[in-house]
DNA sequence: CATGAATGAGCGTTCATTCAT
DNA sequence: GATGAATGAACGCTCATTCAT
């Protein structure tokens, strides 16, 4: 897995699976002894990825009063996870638009990550948002926790100034 | 090119050249006598997908004093051409990550939208997102347009209210 | 026929007709109004080549007593017409091995070569080669002139040198 | 190799992997197991060719007294694995003549000729060849025996005498 | 279970040739 | 006769997958 994250990272998902295996320091046929074909191998990296996402934004995570206070220390784990792993960051995005993932690992994905779309949830029928879908909001949400990401990976100087300054926003558009 | 956007949306990227050649009604030799290799096609329909969507939303566009106003003219205007051309939209995104798009496409693309770019810098200035970069300003705003598109073409029933929500949540964030 | 022949001796027998074409100054598909197929225009080059290489080789060739004189002038000449034309002969060389020419094209060729097939003869039966067939004697002159040719292109500085020394090696094999 | 040489004669350099492949019985995908590219397996078949000949060639050769015996010795290895092997022969003929064998594998095969290449050098320095660069006049001799093979090939009845005369006309050019 | 050679379908690209204008 | 866009067969090469060892 951790082999097929950084060959993606850098080889994208076109990248032969000898190059994978080769990485992984295993033989080109080994490779099938351990997932079926090169697309169950990208549904399972694509499923940890998330799940290991999910649980690290919900570390430590404790259902309290204040809800800006359980936003921020979510969105601080997120961003941390995405600027301490950012090679997994982009093997999940080039996963998630490639259109080998099944509907079927999406939704167990979704499973993952249901504690944060409950708290999103909260954050949305308590805040200006609650005239939008469940959906849409959730997306909004993500959106801008994506974009802040990327401009904290990108420019590792002003990381926290981003991450502050990304919160703000979010806080702003969703109460 | 309508041929490969639309191959492009059912496909995918690694579609067979063959294929979009059939697809356009030609043979699959004649589509090298227009690009000289499918990269090339790639990068002209980038182009060609950006300048268009960039024009429609700036259609009608006038300086005013109400930028409220110039706002939600342009994000109509950017929603309408989104949810009149869901397959150019999702060929545009599919083409915008996939690391065939040279940098020099995208830089031609971006003069392209050197008006959105101003409106969104004015917007920047004006608001609460003054003490963030330009880039990531930008970066938001698009973000947030975007995902409202992704509801509107996924939920047309509702496309009009995600369209109105969507501004609001927009308009928050950034002002 | 020139532009094929530049073309040859840049960029070999496998060169696009277009280039050929291109190189001529006429379109691609004029071409093939003046040569049916790319082997007939390469058979009919061949023909010239060989028969323009025969005639600078009997230039000014009159029968006379002495053998050896009538020898050193057509070597001369032969030499010559080689220094000269230099893309000419590695044309020649090309198409000679290529597998293109039929042998109805070199039959033809041969009968241009007459008289210095004729000159040949007379040597062969003067001389030490009487016993060879009259096939192989022609070859070893031929293949003896060529190498000379070779070495005279090659190494222009000692072109002078290495005719003379040609031909001394030449007339002490034959004779 | 073999079954690469055998395409090659019948069918030129131009002829499909895919034959190639096919004649040496194994799947197309799989010559480029053991070959990196087509040009590939051509420069190692034409090492293979020429170290292959110069063995032959040199085979029971040792230094003795007589020039004359040690040539004609040579001289008729030479011969006999031209008549033994008149396809590697001339797939060795056209590979050599194909712009598509490097530099670097010509200069390797010459040192597989290193010991021929000494003899050819004595050769000349003990006889007429003396005024003539050592290039040139290895390229004498070479083009004797190439002349020589052809007939000795073509007219397989006079194989021998053809090798006897070649021989004398070879040592009277030399000598 | 591990290996890596073998497989062969598939793809991007080329180019001799045609033919409507 | 000249043009050059269109054609489509062909080729070199790749790579996911298999399977004998």
């Amino acid at each position: 897995m951790e082999a097929a994250t950084r060959v993606i990272v850098t080889q994208g998902l076109s990248a032969p699976t000898a190059t994978i295996a080769q990485e992984a320091g295993v033989s080109n046929g080994s490779l099938f002894t351990y997932f079926e074909t090169k697309t169950d191998l990208f549904n399972q990296l694509y499923l940890e990825l998330k799940t290991g996402m999910a649980a690290a934004a919900l570390e430590g995570f404790s259902v309290g009063s204040d809800l800006r206070k359980q936003a921020f220390h979510v969105w601080s784990n997120w961003m941390n996870w995405a600027t301490s792993n950012p090679e997994k960051r982009r093997a999940l995005a080039q996963l998630g638009v490639s259109g080998e993932i099944t509907p079927a690992t999406r939704a167990t994905a979704q499973k993952t990550m249901a504690n944060l779309a409950k708290l999103m949830e909260q954050m949305r029928t308590h805040g200006s948002l609650s005239n939008a879908s469940k959906g849409f909001a959730a997306a909004i949400m993500n959106s801008l926790a994506e974009t802040t990401m990327d401009f904290m990976i990108h420019d590792p100087a002003n990381a926290k100034k981003h991450c502050k300054i990304g919160f703000e926003i979010f806080w702003r558009a969703i109460s």
